[in-house]
DNA sequence: TGTACATCAGTGAACGCGCGTTCACTGATGTAC
DNA sequence: TGTACATCAGTGAACGCGCGTTCACTGATGTAC
């Protein structure tokens, strides 16, 4: 049942959109490749008609998650009028620490959602969350309007509040929003 | 062969402080059964006169751990000479965001360490983090001389700060460099 | 204190399961004439 | 434009591997007398 080359095309795309939701969700070893094409409607087999290797879909996914956010930081930081861009910013900031943001885990910054499982990931995986870092830390500063450093500082608070309340949302919810709760007060 | 009781007792304890090394290191997926059982000198067959799944060794590792963390600061915390205490706060501080702080993996800070799995984890693992996290946030700002808002700030930056600079040390050494260079200067 | 037996920490083979990956097969699409 | 054949996205069974876990067994330790 061979289908057409543009519904192949749409296949693949379902496939990495699917991962790049699944993969923030519950992390690269927490989702299979027979999951996977089933999220897209497929089934397990025909997964390597799309990529060489898990490994390869990783990476896509990664490479995807990171378009997305650091689009959506530049588009921020593109914003000519200085006050506009100061209240799109301090939105954006106050929703990533917000209980909103932490739940929204399928939708999350990839920053917060791979850094822990940076160290054992493959080389596509790396490379891509790497650069992606990098472009993504460039349009912060720039949307922030603050130096590199102070930005990058804020960066910092910033990711870190997220993991922290995440890692104790289940566990402790009072204590998970105390911590989103300091940060919105500064 | 059945050996003293004294001596079995030491093996557990042996099996539990490389579990808090290499789950540190490598995460709870990370390692096995087998390979745990051999850093301690002892084969896989065993594990289960000690524990009753691997789950239960998980939240022994994460509570050792965290308990360990909690000791340190707390005994920086109880410094009664206020110069003395913030001396020796600002050298954690320091060290913490180090690059021998970021490679010293398998004597890591749990927090950082195990956030990243914890949504995954099981329910051992979740309330000895849950508790390590919020007794560790006590000694901080205690330590710290700051309210506690702020505190929890600071310690947010350098969780943040620490999980960046891993998760890019292998593939941008400058950015990795650089992300803990700007929370030394503040 | 000495003896006989039960206990149980440790060993290594084996089991069962889930995972990434491979494979033979299908049949509509794409292509050559 | 129509026909014949090759291609290849998708299917579902199967493979191989590593993992957590179980099991029968060993023999020194602990205990009861």
């Amino acid at each position: 049942m061979r289908i057409t080359k543009q519904r192949a095309a749409e296949n693949r795309k379902r496939v990495v959109k699917e991962a790049a939701r699944l993969f923030r969700e519950r992390g690269f070893d927490g989702v299979g490749v027979g999951e996977l094409m089933a999220a897209a409607g497929l089934t397990h087999g025909g997964f390597y008609n799309h990529f060489e290797s898990k490994d390869e879909l990783e990476g896509a996914a990664c490479r995807a998650v990171f378009e997305m956010s650091v689009a959506k930081m530049a588009a921020i930081a593109n914003i000519a009028d200085e006050a506009a861009r100061e209240a799109a910013f301090g939105e954006y900031r106050a929703r990533y620490v917000s209980p909103e943001g932490r739940d929204a885990t399928a939708a999350s910054c990839p920053m917060v959602a791979f850094a822990g499982d940076m160290s054992r990931q493959n080389e596509a995986v790396r490379e891509a969350y790497a650069s992606g870092l990098g472009a993504y830390l460039d349009a912060f500063a720039k949307a922030s309007g603050k130096p590199r450093d102070e930005a990058m500082r804020i960066f910092a608070s910033l990711v870190g509040a997220l993991t922290l309340a995440r890692s104790v949302a289940k566990t402790d919810a009072e204590l998970s929003d105390e911590i989103l709760r300091v940060m919105g007060s500064e």
